[in-house]
DNA sequence: CGAATTTGACCCGCGC
DNA sequence: GCGCGGGTCAAATTCG
């Protein structure tokens, strides 16, 4: 179900034009950014380039972090994360907000289940008993102790379709109810073996039309979608960010086309000025390069 | 029939 | 120490 959906579902809502990238806790692994339709109907000329080349370079780990830190402190043009995707995805709890929305790495390192799975990936049911026990006892041991886990990269898309496809394949394993959000979080796990990269998803409690996808980890092996297409590609539509953010993930080239997010290719464009992405500027709309433009 | 999803239970960290 | 809330497991169920 949730394959099939797939970015022509995302596509089928419109084209999601603008994309936000936040940043709010320069000592953790996230990041997020978020991605509207209707992005230029607010005060986006606030937008704040700073802030893409932050997560960008975040993403990458290429930004020294005084920098990033500066970015980040920068008075939103867009409404604060929380504005925006509401406390479903910026946890009130006192620690996750000291990091961020996305609750910083270390909070989901020392939990149990799955550290990254290794040798035995989600596949490897057949331990998953003793895997249990294991764990149990390892965790005694100190062993998952603040085991660093990939970056998190959280971001909001204007989307009817929760479940966005970035061109790789999630299998579900949770679904969770979410304090102060009538909305559940749904858990996602890359369905490639030894690949531990998972995925959260959840609608915005603001704004329902807005899904926030947060991605745990980096993918150690091709998208099976840009495996098959031959050029790397990423297409224009609604699941632009997402496809952009499974690109910057694995720095593959990307493709935006007009309607696509506007900040997507921002990123894409710091991106190719470090090497790690090509950017392909002739398919992106007129609006989408003056800003660049002014962004540069 | 195998793979994916659903969903209640369980585990654990954290705040009070 | 207790309860809450988030994250994961895994059996049951559904789907292709």
């Amino acid at each position: 179900m949730h394959y099939s959906m797939s970015g022509s579902a995302a596509a089928g809502g419109g084209d999601l034009g603008g994309g936000q990238f936040y940043g709010d806790h320069p000592p953790a692994d996230d990041v997020f950014f978020q991605s509207r339709s209707a992005c230029g109907g607010e005060d986006d000329g606030g937008v704040t380039p700073s802030a893409y080349s932050s997560i960008t370079d975040y993403l990458q780990g290429l930004l020294d972090p005084a920098e990033l830190a500066r970015h980040l402190d920068a008075p939103p043009c867009y409404p604060t994360m929380r504005d925006v995707i509401g406390e479903a995805a910026a946890p009130v709890t006192p620690n996750s907000s000291t990091s961020g929305e996305a609750a910083g790495v270390e909070s989901h390192g020392c939990k149990r289940g799955s550290p990254v799975p290794e040798e035995g990936d989600e596949d490897g049911s057949a331990d998953h008993h003793n895997h249990r026990s294991d764990e149990k006892e390892q965790k005694k041991k100190g062993k998952w102790e603040k085991k660093a886990r990939g970056s998190r990269v959280a971001f909001a898309t204007k989307s009817e379709v929760d479940h966005l496809d970035d061109g790789y394949r999630w299998r579900k394993y949770g679904q969770k109810a979410v304090k102060n959000s009538s909305f559940p979080r749904s858990y996602y796990r890359c369905t490639a073996t030894r690949c531990g990269v998972k995925k959260l998803v959840e609608r915005s409690q603001q704004d329902p039309s807005t899904v926030v996808t947060t991605y745990e980890g980096r993918h150690g092996h091709p998208s099976p979608v840009a495996t098959h297409r031959g050029p790397r590609m990423l297409m224009a539509t609604g699941a632009n960010t997402a496809y952009a953010l499974a690109a910057l993930q694995h720095q593959q080239h990307c493709f935006f086309s007009a309607g696509a997010d506007v900040y997507a290719p921002l990123v894409a464009h710091r991106l190719s000025e470090h090497g790690g992405m090509q950017f392909h500027a002739d398919l992106l709309p007129d609006a989408v390069m003056g800003y660049q433009q002014g962004y540069r």
